[in-house]
DNA sequence: CTGAAAGCGCTTACAG
DNA sequence: CTGAAAGCGCTTACAG
């Protein structure tokens, strides 16, 4: 058993106080040079590293980021977390993974730990449950306590913090437009979010792109069964040429139902998805997709609130924008 | 702003000291019960929470557990880490997540930061070109720290820890055996982890239920052009009738592949792959799985972690297998 | 240039 | 039953 050397016994071994070698190791200008080089020395040969509890304690810094994700299982967010993480590596930050499974009650027992000291920011997207039923204390609780706060991908909020996003609305608009310009009338939606934020301003986005005679087809619900009900019904009886899903589920399921009821993709039917190109190339047919650069979303999250949080920036709260485009594979192949 | 109140505010209040505050709320049996009400009712109404970072350096804890992920936007690995969060949340613990992204180097300033006293223990999938390397100092290291560490996943290494996984072995020896009970001679494996532990038990256990006069049939590449090469003309020339894939993209390259040459699943071609039941099912037509519990994987992991930390277990290392099994759907339907 | 002292917010042996 | 003191491992104003 080995265990970290620690400043006292660095200090009995050299023959000098605590505060010397503490004020050695950062380069105090205090400290003679040949002190420096001494204590520096010994700290390397023992592999010195501060315990980073105690330096915290001093700081009443934590060196932590905690980072609330909905639901992990979702490689959206896996990747957003990766470009957190990657982000906070460089900075030499830890990242305290928190996961609310869309819970409200999760969510308040998280928001909790936080505010007792555990970070020394907050990254977070609103769970599902906590939208639907819009109580919003226990992350203002957060903000209360002076922790600076970034929402990331949910962030259609009111609230006085940064937000790292995609334009959702704009999304959809385009998607229809071009759509539209290609010859597409009859376009429609399948969706299991439209209860969430960025789920009804895809919903929008869809909507305002349509003509005065356009016709809404909306299939939309979170329980597959009724979902794949709606779904078929837009799919059989309304027999749209297009449809754009939010979501993983929505995707997948209008993929499968194109496939069991005999509908060719992308003769019979066009699929615009929000899945990850790492599987939408690999579907028969590959499905385009909306790229939303999650690992982008994740870095630049990390990124204001880091900035946030050491006051390099005093700026009024802002929405940041990641840039998204439809990565058209076969699903919306024109011949 | 607000911030939270500490123990010497509380005791300034009461017109008590620090220490009887403190014994207060822990409950001690020195102290009176109408002092302990007292106090916890003054503490409840400042919503009272204690310092966590100066209770770790109190207790020398840190209440978190660091958990190594090598690639997170794997959702096996996602699920993993919903699992080990969920069971740390109920233990009161912190996750610290680092991601490796299969980089030794990584993973080595990772194990210096795990080192220096950042978590009470460590949860490790070991990344891909460490295997490959075969260097494993950095992982000794932390144990050498008395740092307890469990390897989840990725077992099959010489190591004086707790080990929590599946029998990969077992899983594609059984598998072959399945398929030619129902009569399948030609069955070939698709792998681009073949170099890796896993990978390989996997790739053993095929092999050694293969009887006398089999043939053996590898298609492995790392590299998604050559593993393509490869399975193509496992598919075309050799003509197999089963593929066992050992991972997400040997599963949906076959997938795909069988659907570019014509080759009908399940009529001219068996598969069983390493995907998520979630995807599996979506796939057209969808796609025969091992399932491996990812989430009692995670959960199992942090327990026996959990166990080592608080000394409640001192027996020997151990390996825990979890259970998995293949889900059959209409990728190896027999008519 | 070096060191003693105070303090970050707790816990706990010890004294009274 | 209550409190003063020491200490976890650091940092930093202050004194010398």
């Amino acid at each position: 058993m080995k265990s970290r050397i620690t400043l006292k016994e660095l200090a009995k071994l050299l023959n000098v106080s605590v505060s010397t070698v503490s004020k050695a190791l950062n380069d105090s200008p205090e400290i003679s040079p040949k002190t420096i080089e001494r204590v520096k020395e010994l700290a390397a040969l023992h592999k010195y590293r501060p315990n980073p509890t105690a330096v915290n304690l001093k700081s009443s810094k934590s060196g932590t980021i905690g980072v609330i994700i909905p639901n992990i299982a979702n490689s959206f967010f896996a990747k957003v977390l990766s470009g957190m993480e990657e982000k906070a590596q460089k900075e030499g930050l830890q990242v305290i993974t928190y996961i609310s499974n869309e819970y409200i009650e999760k969510e308040r027992h998280i928001s909790e730990l936080l505010t007792s000291g555990y970070v020394d920011g907050v990254l977070i997207a609103i769970a599902e449950e906590t939208q639907r039923k819009k109580e919003f204390e226990h992350i203002e609780n957060i903000i209360d306590f002076d922790i600076p706060v970034v929402l990331y991908d949910r962030i259609g909020f009111e609230m006085p913090v940064d937000k790292v996003g995609i334009d959702d609305h704009r999304v959809f608009y385009e998607a229809t437009k071009d759509l539209q310009n290609k010859g597409v009338n009859k376009i429609g939606i399948a969706t299991s979010i439209h209860h969430m934020g960025v789920g009804k301003s895809r919903i929008n986005g869809y909507k305002e792109a349509l003509r005065k005679n356009d016709t809404f087809y909306i299939a939309n619900s979170a329980k597959m069964e009724s979902l794949t009900e709606k779904t078929l019904k837009m799919l059989l009886e309304d027999k749209v040429e297009a449809v754009l899903c939010s979501d993983f589920d929505s995707t997948m399921l209008t993929y499968r139902l194109a496939y069991e009821h005999g509908l060719r993709i992308p003769e019979d039917l066009k699929i615009i998805g929000f899945i990850r190109g790492g599987l939408a190339k690999y579907l028969t047919p590959s499905v385009s997709y909306v790229d939303q650069s999650p690992h982008k979303i994740g870095e630049k999250a990390m990124e204001v609130l880091i900035n946030r949080i050491n006051k390099k920036d005093a700026t009024p709260k802002t929405k940041y924008i990641i840039e998204t485009n439809v990565v058209h594979l076969e699903s919306t192949r024109f011949d």
